[in-house]
DNA sequence: TGCACTAACGCAACAGCGTTGCTTAAGTGG
DNA sequence: CCACTTAAGCAACGCTGTTGCGTTAGTGCA
């Protein structure tokens, strides 16, 4: 059982509630909430393992606490022995490690042009993918066939022949079951309804109940959130916990994902993260979205002009701002156009806010770039259906 | 007993916790959390009261838990029976409410020329206040002996002949403990150690321990934070829970205190809200930080000039900047500069506002002027002492 | 080789949390 | 007057993490 209690992306937040609007919490919810949390060292410490000791250690329950906790996830299947380390005077700690095969879950990324498919193990890691043409302006009901199709083959027919897809089909016949489908689209859309708003140029989305449909005609719990978000849900997972940075995409546009203390944000409307209309130049050139001096109109236009470093100069201004306004620890780039001349961009957002740090006296914070996996957003829209799992 | 596991300022974040940064819970931790969810209630309530069934509604928590908790807090004195309402065709709802006499909370407001020291019941309903000149530039020694001066007449010897001065004299011989005192002072500084960093103009502060210092010689719990989250601390009590906004504060500079989902967002190193100073204008007029195109200077320089609607329009444009990235429910203005006129400031910054909205197809952010307590800073700084005591 | 020591961990009993099932209290309405 | 409704308490209960103590499996030294 995994968190069978709470909803995907329900307890984010709230960590000891039962359900969502319902701060109070019992007993069923402090095991899950306990039980997640130890999932989630497990999951970070690797197929190393960890010891039970230590996880009484981070968590901060007796270590007898933890051997029922383990037990039951072993007994699960969720967990399982991964040898032992050496002794330090006495009885060599038992290890512990995450069996990543017990559960799965699908990420989708529709982009404007194609859309990604993959399955991920519970520990994150991609057993299968796949990529497709895919024309967003087709319409909702085409789009939603499309898919269905993706994620009914990914999941139940994934091809055989290669040795990662053999190994997908056999984690799934030994029952790992898949938990669900995480959707990653561009904004700006309800992540809470799971319905999208106006995606630039393709008015006919706007209002389309795509978590909904999916969910229907899947049989799966479904998740919907910003491709931006998915992406710094993914960086999350790999950069450790309980940190706070932003993830900045230029590609595109220009949008961010936000992680404070080591929790999305999203905000009140699930609309956060809109930082490419952030007015930079008040009396700047006009911007498409009608507004002046936006910081993507005058990052994309310095790039049309093939001005790479003034770009980063505007993005890092962009950056300082929210680093000033947040507090967070760390900027990661990431999108088309900062891969295309990465150490320009890194190094241009780096000076700008080096340069704002020694004037402040505070410790200048790190940029660097968001070292991407394969499909990147793909992995991080499974991750809206794995987090939950991982009390996030 | 009130939260008795968790000191101050602690369980923030994350509910279920006993000990910050152990993220583990156990069933004291349960009850902690559930206890203070219904103290939270009951304050929100107001002395009118709230019936057991509602509080049962509004937690999840069965009827008989909700029993079970209130029945500890009317034993602890916390709370008491206020009356019941009319009956809907059955037994009618016997209503509890809190008993704001049973705990108190010190606020102090540290500005540059005036302490300001108020003592506050459980409600956060001030009991007394006093304020006095202070010269903060007079050295962290001299003016750390006038903190303790205030505080201990404060508590000990609250003046009798005014009514309120009885009332809360003796609501403390009935037993009503001080919890603690909330310090705040103008930013930057680090919250989580309790030390100011360097304070524009005054260079003797940085480093220097208040917190540690305060608490030895006062024998209670400190906790220091900057002015503006102190404001805005005290806002979210006033504006209901779980919301989101940001209060900004336009007087000898330009601050921000941001509530994200209904927590005071303080960032990694506790120094988030630095918002005087985000670069609205890449190629602006110097700012004395060194930077360009500030917020502040830009906005004070207008103000300068007597163009207060230009100054508006400036701050309104810093504004969408934070409502696009942040999503917030809405944004609350302050500070001596738009109190001044703060007709125009608020229609200033809320046709900025509803421009971005209305391009952009999101419903309008409101915009209002802080309701301002007598001394909203200093209140705000006392619940600095008693958010942990309701959860937040 | 043997023994003392240490560290990791499990077993069993336990205290305390919210839940369940049922009863009592106190109103309304025909 | 009685059936009905709603609020709230009592008692037993299941399940949580905790405590106390014993077991396992190493190291270190004589």
């Amino acid at each position: 059982m995994v968190n069978s209690s709470s909803g995907p992306a329900s307890a984010a937040g709230r960590p000891f509630a039962s359900r969502p609007g319902r701060p109070g919490g019992n007993l069923p919810a402090l095991r899950s909430h306990n039980t997640a949390l130890v999932l989630g060292l497990l999951r970070s410490a690797g197929p190393g393992g960890i010891s039970r000791r230590e996880l009484a250690g981070a968590t901060g329950l007796t270590p007898q606490a933890v051997s029922k906790i383990t037990a039951r996830l072993r007994d699960e299947g969720l967990a399982a022995e991964a040898g032992r380390r050496a002794s330090t005077g006495g009885k060599p700690p038992t290890l512990l490690r995450l069996v990543p095969e017990a559960a799965h879950a699908v990420g989708l990324h529709l982009d404007r042009d194609e859309l990604t498919a993959v399955l991920v193990d519970l520990a994150g890691t991609p057993v299968a993918a796949r990529s497709a043409p895919l024309d967003l302006g087709a319409g909702p009901a085409e789009v939603t066939n499309a898919l269905v199709t993706a994620v009914t083959e990914m999941v139940t027919a994934v091809g055989p022949g290669t040795a990662t897809g053999v190994e997908a089909r056999a984690a799934l016949v030994r029952g790992g079951r898949v938990l669900g489908v995480g959707v990653a689209m561009p904004g700006p859309l309800d992540h809470t309804a799971g319905v999208p708003h106006r995606v630039t140029g393709y008015p006919e989305w706007d209002g389309f109940p795509l978590r909904a449909t999916l969910t229907e005609r899947l049989g799966l719990p479904v998740v919907l959130d910003k491709d931006t978000n998915a992406a710094a849900l993914g960086l999350a997972l790999r950069g450790g916990a309980a940190d706070s940075f932003a993830y900045l995409h230029l590609g595109t546009g220009l949008g961010a994902g936000l992680v404070l203390d080591g929790v999305l944000h999203r905000g009140a409307r699930t609309g956060a993260g809109e930082f490419g209309h952030q007015t930079v130049q008040l009396d700047g050139p006009r911007c498409s979205c009608g507004g002046r001096g936006c910081l993507e109109a005058l990052c994309l236009g310095a790039v049309a002009r093939g001005d790479r470093a003034g770009a980063a100069r505007v993005l890092g201004a962009g950056a300082a701002n929210l680093v000033s306004l947040l507090d967070i620890d760390r900027v990661l780039l990431g999108g088309r156009v900062v891969a295309a001349d990465a150490g320009t961009f890194v190094r241009g957002v780096a000076a700008v806010l080096d340069d704002r740090a020694r004037r402040s006296g505070a410790a200048p914070v790190p940029v660097a770039l968001a070292d991407e996996a394969p499909h990147p957003v793909a992995e991080g829209a499974a991750q809206l259906i794995l987090a939950p799992v991982f009390g996030q």
